[in-house]
DNA sequence: CTATCTAACCAATCCCATAATGGTTAAACC
DNA sequence: GGTTTAACCATTATGGGATTGGTTAGATAG
């Protein structure tokens, strides 16, 4: 039999006769079967070929859809940190967020120097740890928005996030906050400075003592982490 | 009122008799009255201030927890992938890619550089460009692996699948093959053999260069990823 | 009058039974 | 031998009801 006659043209004409955009859906098979007044077994022969094809993708309790099969989510964030040390996470950080300080020094704008600046005051007059850390975090995560990059500030996102369900057993005692001069806000002044001064590698250098310190800290009193 | 004849301190107590583990589930606020035999405003404020001092945290129409509030998940892939350009991503790699080849000149142990040569000649014999496709992302994926940081192969992970969400719309005909002399054969080569024989700074720079002209190809003809 | 208690309501979440869907198998039927 | 049909299976979606923390208004002492 020719090919001009099977079920396959016939899937083909029906889907072109509809304009079909990427991700619409693809009446059910049973359907299908009706309003091609084709047996099931000959209908999934088709289908099958145009899947091969990637013109569309199909799974089990969900349906058929035009386009090619989305991208499966990597693991979730809490299986990531099961298998995950504090020093990967501080490892990670060394690698990344220079670059991010680097980056940002090329792009931040003026609203984004002034968000730092507002992180750093923050995390200076915190009265207690939790308050420093929230801070804290704010001048990290606004150094990554600075650089302008979507995907570079996401990936830190993730990062923050494996690193902040790693550590998530330090137990701190809350009891006051920071020293005055807590080792912190002289490098991150540092940061700061090389990043409203626009000099990329003084800010990626500035970021990687930061980090190296907090390592150092992490080293010798793992409960106390920045 | 003496604090120490409180719901507050009722409540301590209760908690402490019964050995709470973390993210343990403590009993919905209308049992925690009867048990307690506390109003339930009065417990709510026993259990605002436990919340502010971290030992518990409370979300609605899920219940009251031991500990502290896990990190919430960042974004999904769609939605940065939605506002994300094929050019940030190319930045990210160009990024990323070159320092886990650093890494994975330091640490690859010699079952991974046996995954990486498998991978190098799965991509130069393909016979169509989607076995190409695989074997590529197999190679990049195997170099993340071999850096044996298990955080950093994570952001890889995240960064890859953004990456093909965003030119997940780019209809490349699947006639043929790539050819012999594609240009990502010799330069995926050089990773390999910079990484095989231990040299940190030449797997980076190779990787460097690799993305540099994929990044050329990609300008020139956006259809063509890699 | 102030503070507390009670009851009800709200929005978010969970839970479970039911239906829908792609994938598979076996017998019936040309 | 190949096709059709029907029935099953595992996975996913869906919807209604129950649960839970958060809030409010009126009742109830003190």
């Amino acid at each position: 039999m020719p090919e001009s006659t099977g079920p396959l043209i016939q899937l083909r004409a029906w889907l072109a006769q509809r304009e079909l955009a990427e991700n619409d859906r693809v009446p059910p098979e049973r359907e299908l079967c009706n309003i091609l007044g084709v047996s099931r077994g000959e209908l999934r022969k088709a289908l099958n070929a145009l899947e091969e094809e990637g013109v569309l993708w199909r799974q089990v309790g969900k349906g058929t859809f035009i386009g090619v099969r989305p991208a499966e989510e990597p693991d979730s964030l809490t299986a990531i940190a099961a298998r995950s040390s504090p020093r990967d996470v501080m490892e990670a950080r060394l690698k990344l967020e220079p670059l991010l300080a680097f980056e940002a020094a090329l792009n931040a704008t003026p609203s984004h120097i002034e968000d730092l600046k507002l992180s750093l005051t923050a995390a200076r007059d915190a009265r207690s740890w939790r308050h420093y850390e929230t801070g804290d975090n704010r001048f990290h995560r606004a150094i990554a928005d600075a650089g302008g990059n979507t995907v570079l500030t996401a990936l830190f996102d993730q990062l923050n996030a494996i690193r902040r369900t790693v550590v998530w057993s330090r137990g701190r005692n809350d009891t006051g906050g920071p020293p005055r001069d807590h080792h912190s806000f002289a490098e991150h002044e540092a940061i700061f400075r090389a990043i409203s001064g626009r000099d990329p590698r003084a800010a990626k250098m500035a970021m990687f003592e930061h980090l190296r310190t907090v390592e150092q800290r992490l080293l010798r009193a793992p409960e106390l982490v920045e």
